[in-house]
DNA sequence: GAGCACTGC
C-alpha cells in the first residue's frame, strides 16, 4: 500500500554540512560549493536555505544545464517537501512554465534565466541563485557567471549566489569572485579503480573490444559502459562485440546483451538502456558522450574509456565550423571513470598510458564560449543595457579570443544588429528578444516589413530544430520507399524547408506524413514547438498573419522573391559570390574563403548548369572539404547595400575604441583571394566537364517535365 | 556526392 506521507528526506553528506554552508552563505555574497556526484547537492541546497528563511525576501532559482534535470530535480524536491509540483516547488523551461505565485524554489534551465534577466537584469526576484553543474561550462553557465558577478556589486547587500559543481576548479572560480569560499562536501561514489593501457592502441575499437571480453571472461557480473566517438564506431563496435560473444566457448561465461547509445537513435530503442538487465546477463552498452552526464545508465561497474570524443569548434577567423575528434580532458576522464562507481566499486579501463592522461590531457574541457559563434550572446549582452560595458573586456572566467568577440560585433553589425559605433540598434533590441540566431531574427524582421512574416517563422522554427533530411536516392532497393519531398522549387533549402513544413501543416499535422517522408517526428514537432513560441512573442510588432498558410503569399509570390529577400538581409553576414568561371564560391565578408555548395543541397542551376552569382548559407562546415549547408538563392540587387557596409566596417569603432585606421587586413586578405582564385581557375577544365554533367541532367529533367 | 558529439532560449 502506498503510503500517504512523502517518503523521508534521504541522509546525504550535505545535510552534515548544513551548519557550514549557512554560516558561509550568511557571511558571503558568494559561495562555492564542490560536490561529488550523491552529495545531494542539486537537491539539498534550495531545500537547506529555504528551512533558513532565505525565501522570506524572495525565491531561490536554481538552474540546471539541461531540461530533464531542471524536471526531475524539481519533482524530487517537491516530493521530499511532501508539497504538489507546480507550488512552492516548481519549474521553468522552454514551452513550459510549472511555477506558481507561491513558487520559492525555482528549477529553470540557464538559458530560462537568462530570458528573465533580458526583462529584469536585477533579478529582482530572487534572493538566491544557485548555478548548478557549473562545471560542465555551457555557454550560458558561462554568461550567467559574468553577469553575477557584476550583480552581486550591484544588489550588493542582498543577493546570495552559489557556485555548485561536481569537478570545478574551485580556486579558479574562488579568484574569478575575489576570493570567496569554497566548501567541499564529499559524494557517495565508490572507488574506481584505473587501469591504463602501456600504450596508445593504433585501433581503438579493436583494442576496446579485446578488453570488453576480456571483462566479460574474467570478471564477475556487472554491466560494461563503452565510451566510443560517434555512431559508426558504435555500430561498428556492436557488431563486432555481438560476433565475438557467439564465438565464445559455449558455458564459459553468463549471457550478454550489447546496446548501443547515441543521440540520434530513436527513443524507443534509447530507453532499451533504463529497463534492468535480464537476470544472469551482462549488458554492454556502447555509448557516445550522451553517458558521460546527460543520461545516467544503472547497473554499470565497468568503463572502457577510448579516450576520446567528438567536439564541434567555431573558427572565428573562418566563419567555419568543424567536428574534430579531440582527446578528452583529466575532468571528462575522470567523470567517464565515475560512472563505474555508482551502485558498487568499479573499474575503468583507460585505452591510453597514464604518462597520455597526466602530461597530454588538458585539465579541463575548453569551454564552449572559446568553440562557439558569439553573435547570438554578444547581442544579448548588449540588449542587457549594462552601464558601462565593453564587450572587449566583459569579465568572463574563461574570456573568448578578441578575434572571435570582434567576429561577433562584425557579423552583428552587417545585420544592423549594431550601429558602427557598436552601439545597439532598435533592430537588435528586437532581435535580442527572439529565441533566435541572429541571422534568422533579423530575417523576421525583415520579412515582417516585406510581408512574408508567417512565411519566415516557418523557416526560422524549422532552421532553429535543424531538421535534417536524409537523401532518397538511397534506399530505392528493397522496403519501404521515401515519398517525395518538396524541392524548393529550385530556389535553395530553406524554400524547400519551408515547403517541407506546409506540407506537413496541411497533412493536419499528422505524424505519420513524417515517417512516410523520412523526418523524424521528434524534430517536427519541436519545429512547431518554436513557431508558435515566435509568433507569440512577435504578435506585438507583426504586421500581417501569422498562420503558415496566410493566405495570398503563394500566389502573389510564386518566386519568393520576399521571403529570399528577408533572408538576404538577415544573412547579411552569411553572404557568397560565385566565381566566375565555375560552381565554387567564396564569402563576401571580412576574410573570404572558398567554399562549396553542399551537395545534399537542392539549389539548381541555371540552363548551363551554373548557379547563382550570389546566395547566402545558414552554416559554413568543414568536414572532407568546406561546405556551405543550407543555401537560398538571392540577387544582386539585394547585396549590394551589404558591400557597401562591409567597406564602412571599422571594427575599431564597432569595439568602442577610438577610431584607428581600417582594416588594412581585408585587403591583404581580398588579395589572397585573388590568388586563390586563379588557382582554382587552373582546374577549370575539370570544372567545365562537371557544369557540362550538370546541363545534361538540368536538360533531362527540363524534357521530362 | 556526403556522413551528423551534445545541449539550449
Amino acid at each position: 500500500m502506498p503510503s500517504p506521507s512523502p517518503p523521508p528526506p534521504p541522509v546525504l553528506p550535505i545535510s552534515e554540512h548544513e551548519d557550514v554552508i549557512v554560516a558561509a552563505v550568511d557571511a558571503n555574497p558568494v559561495v562555492v560549493v564542490i560536490g561529488e556526484t550523491g552529495s545531494g547537492k542539486s537537491t539539498q541546497l534550495s531545500q537547506i536555505l529555504h528551512r533558513r528563511g532565505y525565501t522570506r525576501r524572495g525565491a531561490i532559482a536554481v538552474t540546471q544545464p539541461r531540461r530533464v534535470a531542471a524536471v526531475s530535480v524539481s519533482r524530487r524536491v517537491a516530493q521530499e517537501l511532501g508539497v504538489p509540483l507546480g507550488d512552492e516547488v516548481g519549474y521553468a523551461i522552454r514551452f513550459e512554465d510549472r511555477t506558481s505565485e507561491r513558487t520559492c524554489i525555482k528549477y529553470l534551465t540557464d538559458g530560462v534565466l537568462l530570458r528573465e534577466s533580458l526583462s529584469n537584469p536585477e533579478l529582482r526576484q530572487y534572493s538566491v541563485i544557485i548555478l548548478d553543474e557549473a562545471h560542465e561550462r555551457s555557454l550560458n553557465t558561462d554568461i550567467l557567471l559574468g553577469l553575477m558577478k557584476r550583480l552581486i556589486k550591484d544588489r550588493a547587500s542582498d543577493l546570495k549566489v552559489l557556485i555548485t559543481s561536481a569537478t570545478l576548479d574551485g580556486l579558479k572560480v574562488s579568484k574569478f569572485f575575489s576570493g570567496c569560499p569554497v566548501l567541499n562536501i564529499p559524494g557517495t561514489l565508490f572507488p574506481v579503480e584505473k587501469f591504463y593501457s602501456t600504450e596508445r592502441p593504433t585501433n581503438y575499437i579493436e583494442s576496446s573490444l579485446r578488453t570488453a571480453i576480456d571483462i566479460h571472461a574474467k570478471e564477475p557480473p556487472g554491466d560494461v559502459l563503452i565510451f566510443m566517438t560517434g555512431k559508426d564506431d558504435i555500430d561498428k563496435m556492436v557488431s563486432k562485440l555481438e560476433e565475438r560473444i557467439q564465438n565464445l566457448e559455449e558455458g564459459s561465461c553468463i549471457d550478454a546483451l550489447v546496446l548501443p547509445l547515441h543521440g540520434s537513435l530513436p527513443p524507443e530503442l534509447q530507453v532499451r538502456v533504463f529497463a534492468p538487465a535480464p537476470p544472469n546477463c551482462r549488458r554492454f552498452i556502447v555509448a557516445t558522450n550522451v553517458a558521460e552526464t546527460s543520461l545516467t545508465v544503472d547497473g554499470v561497474v565497468f568503463v572502457i574509456d577510448c579516450g576520446y570524443v567528438k567536439q564541434r569548434q567555431y573558427n572565428p577567423s573562418s566563419g567555419m565550423y568543424s567536428l574534430d575528434v579531440v582527446q578528452i580532458s583529466r575532468v571528462q576522464a575522470d567523470q567517464r571513470a565515475g560512472r563505474a562507481g555508482r551502485t558498487r566499486p568499479g573499474k575503468c579501463y583507460r585505452l591510453y598510458p597514464i604518462s597520455i592522461y597526466q602530461n597530454e590531457f588538458l585539465e579541463a574541457t575548453v569551454p564552449e564560449i572559446q568553440r562557439s559563434s558569439l553573435a547570438g550572446s554578444v547581442l544579448y549582452l548588449k540588449s542587457l543595457n549594462l552601464p558601462d560595458i565593453n564587450i572587449l573586456k566583459f569579465d568572463f572566467l574563461d574570456p573568448p579570443s578578441r578575434e572571435s568577440l570582434e567576429d561577433a560585433l562584425r557579423q552583428l553589425y552587417l545585420i544592423d544588429a549594431i550601429d558602427e559605433n557598436g552601439e545597439i540598434t532598435d533592430v537588435g533590441r528586437v532581435m535580442a528578444e527572439l529565441p533566435l540566431e541572429p541571422s534568422l531574427s533579423r530575417t523576421l524582421i525583415e520579412a515582417n516589413e516585406l510581408g512574408c512574416l508567417s512565411q519566415a517563422l516557418t523557416v526560422a522554427s524549422i532552421l532553429s530544430a535543424e531538421i535534417t533530411l536524409r537523401s532518397a536516392s538511397k534506399d530505392m532497393d528493397g522496403k519501404r520507399k521515401r515519398q517525395e519531398l518538396p524541392d524548393g522549387s529550385g530556389w535553395g533549402d530553406h524554400i524547400q524547408l519551408l515547403q517541407i513544413f506546409e506540407s506537413w501543416d496541411q497533412s493536419g499535422y499528422d505524424p505519420r506524413w513524417c515517417s512516410d517522408h523520412d523526418l523524424q517526428v521528434r524534430s517536427m514537432k519541436l519545429s512547431k514547438d518554436v513557431r508558435n513560441q515566435l509568433c507569440q512573442i512577435i504578435k506585438k510588432i507583426a504586421k500581417g498573419s501569422t498562420d503558415v498558410h496566410a493566405r495570398k503569399s503563394r500566389k502573389s509570390d510564386p518566386d519568393y522573391r520576399k521571403l529570399r529577400r528577408a533572408l538576404c538581409v538577415g544573412y547579411g553576414n552569411q553572404l557568397a559570390e560565385r566565381m566566375l568561371h565555375h560552381n565554387g564560391y567564396h564569402t563576401v565578408g571580412y576574410r573570404s574563403q572558398l567554399v562549396q555548395v553542399h551537395p545534399s543541397s537542392v539549389l539548381e542551376g541555371d540552363e548551363y548548369g551554373k548557379f547563382p552569382m550570389y546566395v547566402i548559407y545558414h552554416e559554413l562546415i568543414c568536414t572532407t572539404r568546406p561546405y556551405m549547408r543550407n543555401i537560398c538563392a538571392v540577387e544582386q540587387a539585394w547585396v549590394e547595400p551589404i558591400l557597401k557596409k562591409l567597406e564602412k566596417l571599422d571594427v575599431n569603432k564597432l569595439s568602442g575604441g577610438s577610431s584607428a585606421p581600417k582594416d588594412s587586413e581585408l585587403l591583404v586578405e581580398n588579395k589572397q583571394v585573388n590568388s586563390l582564385k586563379k588557382d582554382m581557375d587552373v582546374k577549370q577544365s575539370e570544372v567545365d566537364s562537371k557544369i557540362q554533367a550538370a546541363r545534361e541532367r538540368y536538360l533531362a529533367r527540363k524534357g521530362k517535365k
